[in-house]
DNA sequence: GAGACAGTTTTTGGATCCAGAATGCAGAGT
DNA sequence: ACTCTGCATTCTGGATCCAAAAACTGTCTC
């Protein structure tokens, strides 16, 4: 078991963490708002690993606040399936086991595919239009939190998420588990997801419901398998690692 | 709107809460996880009724703690749906508007088909058994936080929730958004769901998936129409009101 | 030499204290 | 008489402080 994710070291987390407090800058209605966006994305942009031990003083000072709001933040993020708390003994990051992994990529398909059906069924041109912006966003670009961003608005846009917000809310939650395994694979290989935004959007200007739906499928069960690949592989290296 | 929510008196509701605390009494991890669980049921019971401003003070009194793991259980509830926070405005009980219980009952469905139809393919006899046992007890009881407690224990085992965490977390959250809808439907028209689970497994059991799925759906149909029923009344009556 | 027990240290979780912001009331001006 | 503005009160959100529990280390014994 990895326990300590020591992949970097100490320090250089710790300036990593304060780089993204900088970015998180001002503009904040509470401070505990910004620790969990601040550690939220430390935990998707692999900042802060899987199996991460988080102690909310490093995290605090690191921060620079006290760690009440580090408490705050972490209680959310637990709700959020990122983090898990063992009783009594602090908050560790929480990894996503090969059958999570897949059953959270059914669950994908299932809601996601309803999402798309109910949405094309009441698709404007104005809404394609900006769809196609929205993809090529996407698909150009590559670094990992403002990739985050663009795909979450592309899919946002997609879903009608104003119109659905319960819906766009449990998509999101499912996206998020998965969110640093899927960024872990876009490096390892880069080449095999370039256009698949705007293939979608093609399918879906095209009006064939079925064919847009079998078009996000695909992707999804694509996705999926380089995920699924990604943490075979890190379970295997786990385990040879020896004890 | 609703705002103050004030349904009984704040001397009763203090009472209530106070009850509430007793039965939570001891054998807590934390007393942030106490806190938890005791305004989820008052939230659940209609203690606090939607739209309700929670002040942190109140509830810490009327609990016997202090306000902060109050805050935790407030994050925590906010995490799951049933608590609204306006910033630095502090916490209310979130109503839930017609179309957002729409959406609910709509993912329900989706999700509880999905799982029901996963779940009876690798339905065992001894399974069965013990959700007749189950179904029997679920039917049986009337009273709100113990008819609560046994529906899940039923739905837990009927969707076999050991086996799908994700799926079953999401179904929780569903069905939480919803439960003091449900109770309060149940009070006001008590003979029309007596022997829902018991018609739910007989299908179960016959081994026809299709009409399984059916009886379920139909089921969630039929509680979706009562609340949203109720929610409408509320509604209408809110606006009877006047300012 | 290895294992177990005890003491120390580290770290979480809770309570009290403090500051900043919002609301409500009152007074004055139009 | 009504409205707007300013002040006071109240409540949230944050920081510091404290206690209890768990982990680690060192020593003693078998």
């Amino acid at each position: 078991m990895v326990q300590t994710g020591n992949a970097a070291s100490p320090k250089e987390r710790a300036e990593a963490l304060q780089k993204l407090a900088q970015r998180h800058g001002a503009g904040y209605r509470s401070v505990g708002a910004m620790a969990y966006d601040i550690i939220r994305d430390a935990i998707l942009d692999g900042t802060l690993p899987p199996g991460m031990k988080l102690r909310q003083e490093t995290l605090a000072e690191s921060i620079g606040i006290s760690r009440l709001p580090i408490r705050s933040a972490l209680i959310q993020l637990e709700a959020d399936g990122l983090v898990i708390f063992h009783a009594r003994r602090g908050a560790m990051v929480r990894a996503l086991s090969v059958e999570e992994a897949t059953e959270v990529y059914h669950l994908r398909t299932l809601l996601e595919k309803d999402a798309l059906r109910l949405a094309m069924a009441e698709i404007t041109p104005e809404r394609i239009t900006r769809l196609r912006e929205l993809a090529k966003t996407a698909d150009d670009i590559s670094e990992g939190g403002e990739f985050v961003e663009a795909r979450t608005e592309f899919y946002a846009t997609l879903y009608d998420a104003q119109a659905r917000p319960v819906m766009w809310e449990m998509i999101e939650q499912l996206r998020l588990k998965l969110g640093r395994y899927v960024l872990g694979w876009r490096l390892v290989s880069p080449a095999e997801h370039d256009h698949s935004h705007g293939e979608l959007i093609d399918a879906v200007a095209g009006g064939d419901t079925d064919e847009a739906l079998q078009v996000l499928e695909s992707h999804l069960d694509h996705v999926r398998d380089g995920v699924i690949a990604l943490l075979d592989a890190a379970a295997t290296e786990a385990a040879g690692d020896g004890s």
